[in-house]
RNA sequence: GGGCGGUUAGCUCAGUUGGGAGAGCACCUGCCUUACAAGCAGGGGGUCACUGGUUCGAGCCCAGUACCGCCCACCA
């Protein structure tokens, strides 16, 4: 190795992330490592979508998280030579970016409305160039592979003819259609917006019972409402049919109180007898069931609340401009003057917000466009319940999602934004006629008049539903579509299990023709650490990026995978420390091998039975680890490669070798195997931290090229070797009693002790042979084999042998015995449970022989010990 | 209203088919041992939420209770 690289290596005595990561993230870009040919088959190749943040978005933990499990995949895959693709691309957000320029216009004193659509329209168009690319930054300083080379946008003009190609094939199919409907209105951002964006939330309320009179004059009829100002559009009074109480109404005409309007009494088996007072206002109007049960009497559908979520001029003077609220005092307050209001209850019940504008959802009938989503649910259905997609875990989610897609309502799918795919419909002023094309047409066919498009946009989960293959380029027959289609993996949090994975689902069967991936993984949710939800308006959020410039993106990325199991988690700095501490681990154990070797080959030779060990438990790792990523166990795959790194390899196996290394004539063996072990467990490594792995790398002296790049490690069976692994664990454990007797024997930490070492038999005996230097050295004393009795001095045991320590300054046999009184309860009480256990009859005779003997083994060992220690 | 999950060490979490309770951090003791003090060695600490059941044996299986959380839902 060069001399500069050596000293570099001996003055860096710390991992630097933040020196190191920018550096090692050009060397891959540069190469063009993520850039994945369109050559080859769906099968043989490996592909990933990423799950499109959002042009407004700033990588948060979410992100991060699940661009880690996808980026562990990724590269793991392309090490394993196949052609991996994790094609990237960013989602427009139709409602959060146009509220993000809307905001920048208000700032320069304007608005989008003074610009007109065009122009604004224009101006989003300028802030994504600007500020489109920040979000994919973040990702690359996470370390993600992504084919930066091929990303995509949902407004891409590609990206528009898949949606309207779409939107026409499902308006020819019947399934996409225009109707006035009640619909979720979301008078903060003047949008309709669909059920799965309307979260509901517990509210305090008054419940009012309001007196109805009837119109025969002949007393009143009483009904319960949370909401006293949509009454100004009450159409009609339901009953349950079987109340009893109301049978003589039905077919009776109320007056509205205020407005004094006709209502007519009907029966309807909606309304529960058991509620409020058994009698219903009906407001066909303003509120979703209301609505039905007046399309099935034919009630009128009178409109009060407007799209501003003001009332309207329908509301009458004394309540027209003003907003729901206050309109809900005025008409209490007015019902109060008429002595209307017989009683009121506090009264908590769920109440629709807006997830995007956060105010509560205003029930208005609306000119929308809906799609039907029955039809094309039950090829995904069926996809999913022969797990041609999987769902992971299965238990719940394939169950969670199976039940959603079998109860699907139509979507309504217009918004009325600006800024998303207009949606391709014209119409004729002229002669009324209305074209649908995924191409626009010139004039009217029927008569040549002028063609005005639709003013609506789609819903942004339109086009994402399409990614999976928009993102391959389709409509075109692409060669990236053919290498890539259909994808492998797909991890998303289960709150878009819904809203995107369900009718990625239908998407892909219905228009690629496949399922658009074979997996999905519903990964854990990251809590703050306090349990509450990450969000921004909580100011409950945790920066991941400001996590990788303290401790490093390979120690977030370690920290998240190693918290994260099925379960939701508290966010843990301690866990992304962990990973930073594990970096600088690998950092300086590397040093140790690189300084300290002679590059003479990288090859597994096992000249010594630690050798043996330490290549057979690789062998287990590689073995391991694979098989966790396969099943998509992250977290444990990770804790398994820390444990294996840090306590199997730096603090056994380096420390065994030492003297090899610094005390030998020919290290050649030992260097051999250290560097195929280094370098082995780097490429096993590299897919979960690959920046540290690959900064280390590039200073192995047999490295070829970059790790990015390199073959990932294949389990060999014929490596492992039960025999050293026995072994050396007996060396292990005997190193640990050994130091643990130090301890309790108060021996000072310099002190040097000598003794012998009586094993139990022949094969302990070679055992001891062989480990007798590594136990002397690690637990610091000086031993003998020796067969035959003890005659003096303290004897302990290890497993398989006897130890007798001889008297010195620092040990004193006598008081020694005094102070192992502890260690000997311990024995004792652990040999009494298993008398006790072998005493029970039943346990003897029920409990597989197995499971028996080993608890005889147990008490004849305790006993043996207790024997020798005892004496 | 329906469905689901959680409760294990001071904290954050693991715990595969029921067979002597684990990790990281924190804490205590001793170490600047020529890779690493972001380190090394050793240690203390748990009625596995509660009650009952099944079993020779339960953190794990069954029933119930309590508390926390999530998802779905058109009962004013």
């Amino acid at each position: 190795m060069a001399e500069d690289r050596l000293a570099t290596l001996r003055e860096r005595t710390r991992y630097d992330p933040g020196e190191v990561e920018p550096r090692v993230l050009e060397q891959w870009l540069e190469a063009g490592y993520f850039h994945s040919p369109a050559t080859g088959t769906a099968a043989e190749n490996f592909s990933i979508a990423i799950p499109p943040p959002n042009v407004t978005g700033e990588l948060h933990m979410g992100h991060a998280l699940n661009g880690t499990m996808q980026d562990w995949l990724t590269r793991m895959r392309r090490m394993q030579g196949r052609n991996a693709l994790w094609a990237l691309g960013l989602d427009h957000a139709g409602i959060a970016t146009q509220m993000v320029v809307e905001k920048q216009l208000a700032s320069e004193g304007t608005s989008r409305e003074e610009l007109g659509r065009e122009q604004f329209e224009r101006r989003v168009w300028e802030w994504k160039e600007r500020y489109g690319s920040r979000i994919v930054e973040q990702y690359k300083r996470l370390g993600a592979s992504c084919d930066y080379e091929r990303e995509r946008f949902t407004m891409d003009e590609g990206y528009v003819r898949a949606v309207y190609k779409v939107f026409q094939a499902l308006y020819d199919k019947g399934y996409i259609y225009r109707d006035n409907y009640m619909v979720n209105w979301d008078p903060g951002s003047r949008s309709a917006i669909s059920d799965l964006e309307v979260e509901h939330r517990e509210v305090e309320d008054t419940l009012y019972f309001v007196d109805y009179p009837l119109e025969s004059g002949e007393g009143h009829v009483t009904i319960a409402t949370v909401r006293p100002e949509t009454m100004l559009a009450d159409t009609a009074i339901a009953v349950n049919p079987n109340d009893e109480r109301y049978l003589h109404l039905i077919g009776q005409v109320a007056m509205l109180p205020l407005v004094a309007r006709r209502l007519p009494i009907i029966a309807d088996d909606y309304v529960d007898p058991e509620f409020g007072t058994g009698a219903l206002k009906i407001t066909p109007g303003h509120d979703p069931n209301d609505f039905e049960i007046g399309r099935r009497h034919g009630l009128e559908e009178i409109s009060v609340i407007g799209e501003d979520g003001r009332m309207t001029a329908e509301a009458g003077e004394a309540f027209a401009g003003l907003t729901v609220t206050e309109a809900r005092s005025a008409v209490v307050e007015a019902l109060d003057r008429e002595g209307a209001i017989s009683r009121r209850d506090p009264y908590v019940h769920s109440v629709g917000f807006s997830e995007r504008s956060g105010v509560p959802i205003e029930p208005l009938i609306s000119l929308q466009w809906f799609c039907r989503m029955d039809e094309l649910a039950v090829p995904a259905i069926e996809a999913v319940e022969s797990d041609r997609v999987r769902i992971m875990p299965a238990d719940p989610w394939k169950r969670v999602l199976l039940d959603w897609m079998r109860s699907l309502r139509p979507w309504c799918i217009s918004r009325q934004l600006w800024w998303g795919h207009r949606i391709p419909v014209w119409y004729c002023d002229a002669c009324e006629e209305v074209y649908v094309s995924e191409l626009r047409p010139d004039r009217c066919g029927a008569c040549e008049g002028e063609l005005r498009q639709e003013t609506d946009v789609l819903d942004t989960w339109f086009s994402s539903q399409l990614w999976p293959f928009a993102v391959l380029g389709w409509p075109d027959d692409t060669p990236e579509l053919r290498a890539f289609y259909p994808t492998d993996f797909l991890t998303t949090a289960r709150e878009i299990l819904y809203l995107w994975v369900a009718r990625m689902i239908m998407m892909g069967l219905e228009f690629a023709g496949e399922v658009p991936f074979d997996d999905v993984y519903v990964h854990s949710v990251i809590l703050a650490p306090d349990g509450r939800r990450m969000s921004k308006s909580l100011g409950t959020g945790i920066d991941p990026l400001l996590a990788i410039d303290e401790l490093g993106a390979d120690a977030l990325r370690f920290g998240l995978m190693g918290m994260s199991s099925s379960q939701d988690v508290r966010y843990s700095v301690k866990r992304v420390e962990q990973g930073r501490d594990l970096a600088n681990k690998m950092w300086n154990a590397s040093r140790l091998v690189l300084l300290n070797t002679d590059a003479v080959s990288a090859q597994p030779l096992r000249e010594t039975v630690e050798d043996r060990w330490i290549v057979s438990r690789l062998q287990r790792l590689t073995g391991g680890v694979t098989a966790k990523i396969d099943a998509y166990d992250f977290s444990h795959a990770a804790l398994e490669l820390y444990s294996f790194f840090w306590n199997e390899f730096c603090d056994w196996y380096l420390e065994m070798v030492k003297p090899r290394l610094y005390e030998s004539d020919d290290r050649s063996g030992v260097s051999a195997t250290l560097l195929h072990v280094l370098e082995e467990t780097l490429a096993l490594m590299h897919p979960l931290m690959p920046f540290v792995t690959e900064e280390i790398y590039g200073f192995l002296p047999q490295a070829d090229g970059h790790l990015a790049v390199r073959r990932f490690p294949q389990a060999d069976d014929s490596l492992l070797d039960e025999q050293a692994e026995r072994e050396v664990e007996t060396a292990i454990e005997a190193t640990r009693r050994l130091r643990r007797y130090r301890d309790i024997l108060g021996v000072p930490a310099a002190a040097r002790l000598s003794g012998r070492l009586v094993p139990a038999g022949k094969r302990e005996g070679e055992t001891y042979e062989r480990a007798l230097g590594t136990i002397q050295r690690l637990a610091r004393l000086d031993l003998e084999l020796a067969d035959g009795s003890h005659d003096f001095g303290l004897v302990l045991t290890v497993p398989g042998a006897t130890i007798e320590l001889l008297p010195s300054e620092a040990l004193d046999p006598q008081q020694a015995r005094s102070r192992l009184g502890a260690h000997l309860e311990e024995l004792r009480a652990e040999a009494a449970r298993a008398r006790g256990k072998l005493s029970n009859a039943r346990f003897v005779e029920k409990a597989p022989a197995d499971v028996v003997q080993q608890e005889r083994d147990k008490l004849e060992r305790f006993e043996r010990e207790l024997a020798e220690l005892e004496r």
